[in-house]
RNA sequence: GGCGCCGUCGCCAAGUGGUAAGGCAGAGGUCUGCAAAACCUUCAUCCCCGGUUCAAAUCCGGGCGGCGCCUCCA
């Protein structure tokens, strides 16, 4: 079964067949470290998590690069705002940024270069882009000449002539074509520089990723990712950039995640409609945010709600319910039954289904489609396994069933797992996310417990009127409970 | 204005030529003192019009509606 992806600079979904067998180079535009992330950002670290997971999961041997951008315009006007200096706001918020990757568990990528430790490399190649005259100095200033690229707008599928048409007006009448781009901005006074043969002063934006990839990944490598509006003009220059200077193609697929939406129109900073992660994470598990964010398919728009993120929250709690349950009731049985081989454990059909699902295109949302089937399948299964117990001529099928649970739990976790999910302890999530609604709600859990226990002595007197009064009052506190063979649980509606 | 994407059940969402996955909500049922949870059953012909084809949600043309990029943006 091979991988197939689709390929922005195509159009078309291409098998994937990597530069060096069994490996893989990845590059995915990182963030600009002047302000906390929000939901569109947590889009795109989602999705090329799961990618880079699943290429592992796949068996390749992946070299994931994501950058920092932690000089630019933004943030040193940040920095003059706060009146602190530049670096100060970008460790503020790479540290903030790891925080809530961590929490989203996005695993840390092979590569974290900032673009300011990349100095060197950038000078480099701009110098190369220089000398081979497709870049040209400007009183401090270096600007990449397009029109010697004769390729430029093939990945975002503009052409050079529209672009021109359509161009703004610049503020800078000396470039020699309005679509040329800095790759070297000249420093103002007050501002952070580093040396240059053209003086001093600091990267364009662009040559930061041309500049980082080829330092981990090499001239040439396999996957470049971002969100689609970094098509144009940001990789459409990045290729100019790298093609220009290397004489290759620097990527062999390109990888492009749609965007998270608010009412259909895009999350953005410029727009305000954003909520960043934290604001996010106050109201909801990470997982359920993580969970909505593979929802779609990564290509699709996505749109953000609270109806949807409920939702997400919502099947994760069947997944953790299920998890939680199947625990307890396997755990005191294990002893009775053969451990369950890998073989058998691995030829669970959930994973045909997922690796199916993920090979095209990495669609997450077919993937859990078959992940919530085998999750029924294998309630039905438990409650079988539990009433077998009570059922003499359901007896032998016991360590069948047994093995088909544990297999289908194995299975449930390992694909979950290249998804970045169910990676919290059962247990915990359920004791987590209740002691959250609690705070939400300002219920008193002891007041709770006790009117619990008064249904109870209720119940066991068989005063039924009663006991259910003790529920409607939980009720109206907004606790549902729920009679188990172990006792009352109880949880926040 | 240029380029591009999208429109599938009340909601979310797969499906790029072979006769509509999955989830939520709803309805009925099993279980339960009653519930809850879980499970079972049920629930759409794919924005409109025309065309190609034995066959189209899927391809082509034309509408209508929504969005994105063209400027910093995941």
């Amino acid at each position: 079964m091979s991988l197939r992806i689709h390929n922005t600079l195509t159009g078309k979904k291409e098998d994937f067949v990597p530069l060096r067998e069994g490996k893989a180079g990845m590059y995915v535009c990182g963030v600009t470290v002047y302000d906390y992330c929000h939901v569109g950002h947590a889009r795109a670290a989602a999705v090329f998590d799961t990618i880079y997971r699943y290429l592992q999961y796949k068996g390749y041997d992946v070299a994931y690069v994501r950058n920092f951008t932690d000089i630019d315009d933004k943030i040193i006007n940040r920095a003059n705002e706060e009146n602190v200096p530049w670096q100060a706001v970008t460790e503020k918020y790479i540290r903030a940024f790891h925080e809530d990757m961590g929490r989203l568990n996005v695993a840390a990528p092979t590569h974290e270069p900032k673009a300011t430790e990349t100095i060197p490399e950038m000078i480099a190649l701009i110098a190369s882009l220089v000398e081979q005259g497709r870049a040209y100095e400007l009183d401090g200033d270096v600007y990449y000449a397009v029109k010697t690229f004769k390729d430029y707008g093939r990945l975002s599928g503009k052409k050079i002539d529209d672009l021109i048409a359509g161009a703004r007006v610049e503020v800078n009448e000396r470039k020699r074509d309005p679509l040329d781009f800095a790759l070297w901005k000249k420093s103002k006074p007050g501002e952070p520089f580093w040396e240059s043969p053209w003086g001093r002063g600091r990267p364009g934006w662009h040559i930061e990723c041309s500049a980082m990839s080829r330092k981990f990944l090499g001239d040439r490598f396999d996957i470049h990712g971002g969100g689609k509006d970094l098509v144009f003009p940001h990789h459409e220059n990045e290729i100019a950039q790298s093609r220009g200077a290397t004489g290759h193609a620097p990527v062999k697929y390109w990888i492009h995640n749609g965007f998270v939406n608010i009412d259909k129109e895009k999350m953005s900073k410029s727009l305000g409609n954003f909520f960043t992660i934290r604001d996010i994470l106050g109201k909801y598990h990470p997982e359920a945010l993580r969970l909505f964010l593979l929802s779609s398919h990564y290509r699709s728009p996505i749109d953000f709600s609270d109806r949807n993120l409920d939702e997400a929250e919502k099947t994760l709690d069947r997944y953790y319910g299920f998890f939680a349950e199947a625990g307890k009731t396997l755990e005191p049985e294990k002893d009775k039954f053969d451990p369950v081989s890998e073989d058998f454990m691995q030829s669970h059909a959930l994973f045909k289904k997922f690796d199916e699902a993920m090979d095209d295109d990495f669609n997450t949302a077919a993937a859990l489609a078959h992940m919530g089937e085998t999750l029924r399948a294998l309630n039905a299964l438990k409650d079988e396994f539990v009433l077998s117990a009570k059922n003499p001529v359901k007896m032998a099928e016991r360590p069948y069933l047994y093995i088909k649970l544990e297999a289908g739990m194995a299975a449930l976790r390992e694909t979950g797992n290249v998804l970045g999910l169910f990676f919290a302890d059962p247990a915990d999530y359920k004791t987590r996310k209740q002691k959250k609604k609690i705070e939400e709600l300002k219920l008193d859990a002891a007041e709770v417990e006790r009117l619990i226990a008064a249904r109870n002595s209720a119940r066991a007197a068989k005063a039924w009127d009663q006991a259910d009064k003790f529920r409607d009052e939980l009720a109206r506190m907004g606790v549902v409970l729920e009679d188990t063979p172990g006792g009352t649980i109880w949880k926040i509606k």
